[in-house]
DNA sequence: GCCGTTTTCGGCCCGACTGTTTTCAGTCG
């Protein structure tokens, strides 16, 4: 089996995370992984795993205890995958390791809370060893003797565009190279002088090693989606287009966006190729062909791909992915005596591909309902499908209020009446101002009289207002030792609480969980905001147990919200999947601060969504007669 | 290395483009 086969089986995360160069030790090696600055947020986002904060040694002292988290776990993983790759192992075998990486990354509990391993998809005996030996901060044998064959420098040198595992086994063995950094230090000429190798191959590598940029930023999701948005409108608007959509990780609405892919359906896929390689926001040509196109623009890669339109749906379909989605169906097709490509299906071995339209047809013909993309991750859902056990899922027009907004009485832009009315733009029938609390100075957090105060003025604004229901909340501290920055009595008058961490975040594990579950312990305290604190490409999380704190959610009634601002998402789909499989309920709120992020809610509910939630689960979905009896009855038992 | 609507052994998704070479390996999605 060609090794070229692997990559693109594991090209869907391995490019995607970063790695440390060569380290003496083996526990060097993970250590190295698990604590250098800028690494964690990459992996978080892939995985959705609550990271550890920036290496001290008393946090590295608790988790030499608690064992390597699941995105360390993740990375370790990734990293056997490339080292196995670089040694030509067999595909299946290193499949079996990729495959093992991403059941953890999809997994929203502690990997050393799984009692048995091989329940996990695509984990078994073997493979569940190596986890449960990172899990526990062993160095699992395998990782052992690859580090000390192969130079784990060359896992880094396998991210730079056109390299892969060959080309950097080659270079190792013929050039004696083991980093980036050597290649973009070699003299011209040496790559040339391999064979195989001719100018295009060496100017092409030794730009990429001297460009590279180990901390490459990923998209927040508005951005990519404003960014997708212009670019599908210029192929849209080409005369030789049929029809085309944004597809890829966007489509499935990934937290963060690394490219873009865009597919289209043309009776002239050359005419269009060629405009979308001349296009005026085309820096570079990575790829021209009649039927695909690889642009970049402001240094994001863009995709795109254009087949006749009666192949539109297996396009679209083939296009959107995820990769492990694809691989799985078209495993379960070949049982079935079909083969899946872009093209169509086929009668197994034929190659002949009847095309496919839509892709409702084709899921429909494999014997499956319609999986929206949100779900395409080899999470279930095409277990799901076929049992008909897909759920149906919330959309954002089940959103009747927003719960969690600011105005200028703390660091917010709009005022009440402004935020009211765009939430009555928006067709929201409820909606909730929480400014921020007394403590919170740099964000103008309200004193108990200005808190009166302004509780005054929504009341007045909600007598203006026929259309919509105002209440006066706040966004209330979670102070260092768990207490709230207002007395109870004070959030007895509110109409509504969301309590949130906004300092201290370096308290430990422990004591973090512990305070938070302490807010979740008061009875006017019926929501956690931003659970995680995490700000997506900037912060980690702190460190927390969030899987103590969906179960005290669920004891305490106590509502999670998933925060719908591009840079948190928090919290995060695989912890969102838990809590609703823990009967937890969650809030899906913006968190605006001025009139326009009152749109922002849609990401919000496109992570919902990813965590296969239904309008039910969702507090502001409920109509506003039962939303206002679901406030009146207070929190359930305590 | 994993897995079971054919199976506990023998399978395991599919195609476009590039560079360098004359037939394809490597990379990528």
């Amino acid at each position: 089996m060609k090794a070229s086969a692997l990559r693109k089986a594991a090209w869907s995360s391995a490019k995607k995370i970063r790695f440390i160069p060569a380290s003496p030790s083996l526990d060097g090696t993970i250590l190295a992984a698990r604590t250098a600055p800028g690494i964690i947020q990459k992996d978080d986002i892939r995985s959705g795993w609550s990271a550890s904060p920036t290496y001290n040694p008393h946090t590295r002292l608790t988790r030499r205890v608690r064992g390597l988290q699941n995105n360390e776990v993740v990375r370790a993983l990734e990293t056997i995958v490339a080292l196995m790759e670089i040694k030509d192992e067999s595909y299946y075998r290193v499949l079996a390791y990729q495959r093992a990486a991403e059941s953890v990354g999809a997994l929203g509990r502690p990997v050393r809370e799984v009692e048995d391993l091989t329940t996990l998809p695509h984990v078994g005996g073997t493979t569940a060893e190596v986890i449960r030996d990172l899990a526990e901060d062993r160095t699992p044998e395998i990782l052992a003797e690859l580090s000390g064959e192969i130079p784990t420098g060359l896992v880094e040198v396998t991210r730079l565009p056109g390299v892969g595992p060959r080309t950097a086994g080659r270079l190792w063995r013929e050039l004696d190279v083991t980093s980036v950094e050597e290649i973009a230090s070699l003299e011209p000429g040496r790559l040339s002088s391999l064979k195989g190798f001719g100018k295009k191959s060496e100017e092409r590598i030794l730009s990429a090693a001297k460009k590279y940029d180990s901390h490459e930023r990923r998209m927040l999701l508005d951005e990519a989606t404003a960014l997708g948005n212009r670019i599908l409108d210029f192929v849209r608007s080409h005369p030789a287009t049929e029809k085309a959509e944004l597809a890829g990780s966007l489509r499935r609405m990934k937290e963060t966006i690394g490219d873009l892919d865009i597919v289209a359906a043309s009776t002239d896929p050359d005419s269009l190729a060629d405009a979308f390689a001349d296009a005026p926001f085309a820096d570079e040509v990575l790829a021209h062909g009649p039927k695909k196109v690889y642009i970049v623009t402001n240094g994001i890669e863009v995709d795109l791909r254009i087949v006749e339109p009666e192949a539109y749906g297996s396009l679209l379909h083939h296009f959107t992915g995820g990769q492990a989605h694809n691989i799985v169906l078209r495993e379960r097709a070949v049982k079935m005596g079909i083969n899946i490509s872009e093209y169509g299906l086929a009668a197994a071995g034929t190659g002949e591909y009847e095309p496919v339209a839509t892709e409702e047809d084709l899921y429909s013909r494999l014997g499956l309902p319609y999986i929206p993309p949100e779900l395409r991750e080899d999470a279930g859902e095409i277990e799901a499908g076929e049992k008909g056990g897909l759920p149906d899922l919330i959309e954002t027009g089940d959103i009747r209020g927003d719960l969690h907004v600011h105005t200028n009485y703390s660091d917010g832009k709009g005022t009440i009446e402004s935020m009211a009315e765009a939430a009555i733009a928006l067709g929201y029938e409820y909606l909730i101002f929480c400014d921020h609390s007394q403590s919170l100075r740099v964000a103008n957090g309200l004193s108990p009289d200005r808190l009166k105060k302004k509780m005054r003025a929504v009341r007045e604004a909600d007598e203006k207002y026929g259309e919509i229901h105002l209440l006066c909340g706040s966004e209330v501290d979670i102070l260092k030792d768990g207490t709230l920055d207002y007395e109870d009595d004070l959030l007895a008058e509110l109409d509504f609480v969301v309590a949130s961490v906004h300092t201290s975040f370096g308290v430990g594990e422990e004591a973090m969980t512990r305070r938070i579950v302490r807010a979740m312990n008061n009875p006017h305290v019926r929501v956690i905001g931003h659970p995680t604190g995490r700000i997506l490409e900037r912060r980690d999380p702190y460190a927390v147990d969030v899987s103590r704190l969906i179960t005290e959610a669920a004891a305490t009634d106590t509502v999670l919200e998933l925060n719908s601002y591009p840079d948190r998402l928090d919290l995060s789909v695989p912890y969102v999947r838990q809590a609703i499989e823990a009967g937890v309920k969650i809030s899906i709120d913006t968190d605006a601060h001025d009139e326009g992020a009152l749109s922002l809610i849609k990401y919000g509910v496109s992570q919902a969504r990813r965590a296969w939630v239904e309008k039910d689960r969702v507090i502001n979905c409920m109509p506003w007669n039962e939303f206002e009896k679901y406030l009146k009855a207070g929190k359930g038992p305590q």
